[in-house]
RNA sequence: GUGCCUGUAGCUCAGUCGGUAGAGCAGUAGCCUUUUAAGCUAUUGGUCGCGGGUUCGAGCCCCGCCGGGCACACCA
């Protein structure tokens, strides 16, 4: 099995022998790219040679085509493929034999003109070659490239190789997360970084990742949400600010959820969660115009028009139209468990979670284009203000589409007191057993006393955004490592039973 | 955590009724000065995920373990 990699290394002994060393390079002058070729020779007619112009590419060797004095390179640079074409007679029998000991998966520079080959294929006419790295591990198939998804994610600077499908995918999602910025930028946020090691995780309900700080000889935990520290700095004057990070959540891990996540978070003083709504819906246009060109993108069966506006749908009426629950029966928690057992979900540890588990059976089935769901209750929501004319509801919404929750949104709380009795409550939610409770956070009701503007505020889950534009049905497939279990292999999965003794 | 599916050569996959391991590509040795999944000839390569069990005999049947996928649960 090693024969492979011996194969390779006799590979690089040979290279060694013709004075050659791959790994002594440390840069080549790239002048195009093949995809520049490709588009600037695009005319360039049946027998065609542009000998006039020199030009250098450089990237990874994916098929090597002897034909005895002649060989054909594919050479896959970030922008894609270009055909190299080396002749004994032009670059020289020493040259040449260089060439041959070239094979899939190495790295070479070229540089030469662009000539249109017998077959029409726009090639590079090479008039020197270069190695800049060996590759010493086999490729997958040129053909079927990398299927088994759990080599795809372990290895997965073999499955960009091979993939580039998977290229274009973490590409798209660093276009997506450049334009959110470019978009939150040009509204006049600034974007903040706020601490991911906490004394205290709040913000959220989940569970989250220990840690320990050996300076200061205390627990620590990995942030489970920016929110908390966000609003302390709108109460410090800042007004707009954002920040686009890593959350970790010490929980399941399944086709959407990974412990490690990316969220934007946003904050504006001033604003209401009306205001954010309008924002929140120019931005999802923005952003699928920006990889679709269009607002409409596919996902799945479905196409999902991210047109504006949205279509805007209110809590307690979806339930009401879709299963024609009243809200009482929404807002007692009796009757809401009783809910429950009339739609055959089992029982729930809290009205909240109760509620949860309703919306998800009744209304999120028939939420596939973007909708925004508002008016949540308050026992769902710890940090949102209460409706003026309705205080059991907040002013709050969620962004659903195909089903999946994509923002949530609200004007925040900014009132001390009810702030330190929520909390309050929270810490009675955590004695009777609910363990994703996060303690209460004293010194940011310390904050809010200082006095915070009236202010929205709002979450992306921005890997869930980048399933979606990029029509991903999984969030492994849209992360570029997504957490594995290691396996006990991987410390001695290299057999390296031949050494560098073969070399020279 | 539970259920279902899954793991065979570097990669992609076959493997019948339980009868002693196969193909294509890759690799190796040749031929070939316009190929492109190049071609032609020859050829190497296996802890069938791991460990037990049943059997004269296990890739195949049974049990346990490990990894992965999906669903549920948990959770945004």
């Amino acid at each position: 099995m090693s024969d492979l990699v011996a194969a390779r290394r006799a590979r690089l002994a040979a290279l060694r022998e013709r004075g050659v060393d791959p790994f002594a390079a440390t840069r080549y002058d790239v002048t195009a790219h093949a995809a520049e070729l490709a588009s600037k020779y695009a005319e360039l007619p049946e027998q065609g040679r542009a000998e006039a112009q020199t030009w250098s590419l450089a990237g990874r060797i994916m098929s090597a085509r002897g034909q005895g004095k002649v060989i054909f390179f594919d050479l896959h640079d970030r922008t894609g493929r270009f055909q190299l074409f080396v002749r004994q007679n032009d670059v020289g029998e020493e040259a040449f034999a260089i060439a041959k000991e070239i094979e899939r998966g190495d790295i070479a520079g070229a540089s030469g003109f662009v000539f249109r080959t017998k077959t029409g294929e726009l090639s590079l006419y090479v008039r020197s070659l270069e190695v800049l790295g060996k590759s010493l591990q086999p490729l997958p198939d040129k053909w079927h490239g990398l299927q088994d998804v759990e080599k795809r994610y372990r290895r997965r600077y073999v499955d960009l190789i091979v993939n580039p499908a998977v290229r274009d995918v973490m590409i798209a999602r660093s276009k997506i997360v450049a334009e959110m910025r470019r978009f939150i930028d040009a509204h006049g946020f600034y974007e903040v970084e706020t601490p991911t090691l906490l004394t205290i995780a709040g913000g959220a309900t989940a569970r989250p990742f220990l840690t320990h700080s050996n300076a200061l000889d205390i627990p620590l935990s990995l942030r489970i949400a920016t929110e908390l520290y966000l609003k302390r700095l709108i109460v410090g004057g800042m007004e707009r600010v954002y920040e686009i990070g890593r959350i970790w959540r010490n929980e399941g891990i399944d086709r959407t959820h990974n412990p490690e996540f990316t969220m934007l978070e946003l904050y504006a003083a001033f604003w209401d969660v009306q205001d954010m709504m309008r924002f929140n819906e120019e931005l999802m246009a923005h952003l699928a115009r920006s990889v679709h060109g269009t607002e409409t993108v596919m996902y799945g069966e479905d196409a999902i028009s991210f047109a504006t506006p949205f279509r805007r749908m209110d809590y307690l009426g979806a339930f009401k139209e879709f299963a024609g629950i009243e809200r009482e029966q929404l807002l007692d928690p009796d009757q809401c468990f009783a809910l429950l057992r009339e739609h055959g979900i089992p029982d729930s540890p809290s009205h909240a979670h109760a509620l949860d588990k309703l919306f998800e059976k009744i209304v999120e089935p028939h939420l596939l284009q973007p909708t925004f769901v508002y008016g949540y209750p308050v026992v769902l929501s710890p940090l949102a203000k209460r409706m003026k004319d309705d205080p059991q509801l907040t002013e709050r919404y969620e962004l659903f589409a195909a089903h999946m929750e994509l923002a949530n949104a609200f004007t925040e709380l900014n009132d001390p007191d009810d702030q330190r009795r929520r909390f309050e409550l929270s810490i009675a939610e955590k004695e009777s057993g609910d363990e994703e409770v996060p303690p209460p956070d004293w010194d940011f009701v310390r904050a809010l006393e200082y006095g915070m503007p009236p202010t929205a505020g709002i979450g992306i889950g921005v890997d869930r955004l980048v399933m979606m534009l990029t029509n991903n049905a999984s969030i492994r497939d849209i992360l570029l490592f997504p957490l594995q279990r290691p396996l006990p292999a991987d410390a001695t999965d290299d057999d390296d039973d031949e050494g560098p003794a073969a070399g020279t």
